[in-house]
DNA sequence: GCAATTTCGCTCATTATCGCTCATTTTTAG
DNA sequence: CTAAAAATGAGCGATAATGAGCGAAATTGC
């Protein structure tokens, strides 16, 4: 039996019941499981389906992107999740905050909603559709163009000076694509670094939220040097040439456990 | 049996009858409670149902308010439909145009996506989620707070002259609350008005999107006289006396058969 | 209230699966 | 025909999933 044809009985199957297990494909085919791994492997490249712990899968149906800033997928994200609970719980009542662009800020927002008197500013759309239901909080969206990522869609201005003048916030709270400690804090679109200048001016508490997966990645554009002034919100797998290097400048750090 | 397997049951379960006990799952699976807990566990982790004493319930039905603007429910659902339609119609490649906020807008949004070179500029934060994923438009929020409606999500903000000045719109696609022919064409929120005064002022062709429960009512704010110079779009259902009274001051007025 | 029962969260031993390497077989190319 | 390349099968330690047992907490019945 050759490649192609256990592909197809497993493509068969998969698109019959939606699911095989390894063990079913060795009786079937009479294949040893150390091949049929390797099938699953293959299949699982090609993209046509998801591997997991004893079994191949059809990907999950195409789910709604947005409004779903709490549903946790993978590690990360459950790290993510893990960040957002101990940023959320730094949020008192009547307090007036900015939530970035970011999956960890929709996570974030979603967890705010019972929180009294609160009044939140963003960019962040999807942050608004996690808030927009809450009679508690009242919400404020920085307008500009439209941009969408992965998991969010912000809205970006060059300029928002005039529109953020005289304003105040008791806590900011902000993630970014990489962290380095020669090229500091970077993102993706430069029309952000105009914004994150003007923020860390307007609090005395900048919150970067930092998952494990932003640690020594660069991306295009600073916005602020590595010696930032800011409260991190991590975790334990933090590497420790940075927990090292904030502990040095008096960098406060909260490392959540895993 | 894999974990994927006894999580699609699980699911299938939920969707069709709510809730499942621990030990109808064990039943129907073959595993033991330890590993149906588990189970529980991740899906509750991942967000898609919620965990209680003795098993496992979906949580309220994710209302699907937006991101749903073709929804159709009822016969002025029907009838919004045939205006956004039409309203879409006019829009050509290439052009820019405003769209407020409202239920028709919406539906109306849901129908440009295909259109080439598109720039929309909008207050509505549901017309942006219609259009965020269409890579041939690109679009403005304007910010503002986050006021929410029925069927929509807008930004309001006072003094918008700033933001807008220097822009020109081809077309401006708005709706109201209500029409009458002594107090004009009426909003729920004051804070409307500076932006229709404005828009009326950033085009030549200033669409009114009206469907039959608009007319003879009023809302508290006025944002029209109602002899302004607009471009109706509503249904022959419209009433008589405002056929006529449009009819007598030149005011174009396309009926659409219902 | 209070006791009986069920369910929960947790740990631990057991089992199945994983990723990997290496030897063997089959296929391909010259 | 032979050598290289690819596919397969088997073995190994590591990892993940499972099932059973236990005390604590919640629920139920009286």
């Amino acid at each position: 039996m050759t490649y192609w044809e256990r592909e197809k009985l497993i493509l068969d199957i998969l698109k019959e019941q939606g699911s095989v297990s390894m063990t079913r494909v060795c009786e079937l085919t009479g294949a040893s499981v150390a091949t049929v791994r390797r099938d699953f492997g293959e299949i699982q490249k090609k993209g046509l389906a998801t591997r997991s712990h004893g079994g191949l899968h059809l990907p999950e149906k195409p789910k709604k992107r947005y409004m779903s800033g709490t549903e946790i997928v993978d590690e990360i994200d459950r790290e993510k999740q893990l960040i957002a609970m101990e940023a959320a719980a730094q949020v008192k009542p009547g307090e007036s905050i900015f939530i970035g662009a970011g999956k960890t800020c929709n996570m974030l927002a979603a967890l705010l909603g019972n929180v009294e008197r609160l009044h939140v500013v963003t960019t962040s759309v999807t942050a608004v559709l996690e808030l927009a239901e809450c009679p508690n909080v009242s919400v404020t969206l920085l307008g500009g163009d439209i941009h969408i990522g992965k998991h969010y869609i912000e809205t970006l201005d060059t300029d928002l000076s005039q529109t953020l003048r005289g304003y105040f916030f008791d806590k900011v709270f902000l993630t970014c694509e990489g962290v380095d400690l020669e090229r500091g804090y970077t993102v993706q679109d430069k029309n952000r670094t105009g914004l994150y200048t003007l923020l860390s001016r307007m609090t005395r508490r900048l919150y970067m939220l930092l998952d494990s997966a932003k640690f020594d990645r660069s991306a295009f554009a600073t916005v602020y040097s590595p010696d930032k002034l800011c409260r991190i919100i991590s975790t334990k797998a933090m590497p420790q040439k940075f927990a090292e290097f904030y502990a040095r400048r008096g960098i406060s750090c909260t490392l959540l456990d895993k």
